[in-house]
DNA sequence: ACCCAGGTGTTTC
DNA sequence: GAAACACATGGG
């Protein structure tokens, strides 16, 4: 009975441009920032982007609160490892995290003197570099905070496509289907690098909604 | 008492 | 490689 019902969402659901047609419909990202993430486009992002790994982002709005409060959410004042990791405790992983991100601000100034001329110049390559930097969130720091054309892979989009009758079993293999579909239909869209950035955004809003379950709503496809 | 959350690094086979 | 584990908190 759900084998016929994921067989039927399989063929409605052919490549990834289908999954955003249908995502779009649910208006899932329409009170948010054109990038859907929150600030974009800011040092902030960094930030919440190692902050988020493996944390709710309820939990890391806190963190940023807390770090906001103190004025350190800019690359210049993040510096004390102390202080940051105090902020940091309700996003858990704090010591672990706190080092990194201090790290991770002092080879940005190092490297690429300030945050503009880091959105301009990184690179993926020099993302994974850094401890703490994994695929997902050098490519969440490169969609969100640099604004670039890179599509987010993660969990969410996994079990998403997985719950659909598609089965991927690595990270390169789930983004390449989401950039595969859209690539062929991006012209009829705004900027590849927003089209990108709203389409996880989608994604992760419909998971954290109906995704919780084993299974999802099949009515809402 | 479990399992999960907008993952990553290290260790071990 | 890939599996198992640590990291840490709080909500369901």
């Amino acid at each position: 009975m759900e084998g016929v019902l994921y067989k039927k969402l399989t063929l409605k659901i052919s490549n990834s441009y289908d999954l955003y047609k249908k995502l779009k419909e649910l208006n899932l990202i329409e009170d948010r920032d054109v990038r859907w993430w929150p600030n974009s486009g800011t040092f902030e992002v960094v930030v919440g982007a190692i902050l988020t790994q493996n944390s709710q982002w309820t939990r890391v709005e806190l963190s940023l609160n807390n770090l906001r409060k103190f004025n350190l959410l800019n690359l210049e004042s993040l510096t004390d490892l102390d202080v940051i990791t105090e902020a940091i405790k309700p996003s858990g992983m704090y010591h672990q995290k706190a080092e990194r991100l201090k790290l991770l601000s002092e080879n940005i100034k190092e490297t690429f003197g300030d945050f503009e001329n880091f959105c301009e110049e990184v690179s993926r390559e020099w993302l994974l570099e850094q401890k703490g930097i994994g695929k997902e969130t050098a490519d969440a720091i490169l969609c969100y905070a640099c604004k670039r054309d890179v599509m987010v892979s993660d969990s969410y989009s996994a079990k998403l496509l997985n719950h659909l009758g598609l089965e991927f079993d690595s990270y390169d293999d789930v983004q390449s289907f989401l950039i595969n579909g859209i690539s062929d239909f991006y012209h009829e869209e705004k900027e590849l690098s927003i089209l990108y950035a709203q389409f996880h955004g989608m994604i992760v809003e419909f998971c954290k909604r109906h995704c919780k379950q084993k299974r999802i709503n099949l009515e809402l496809f």
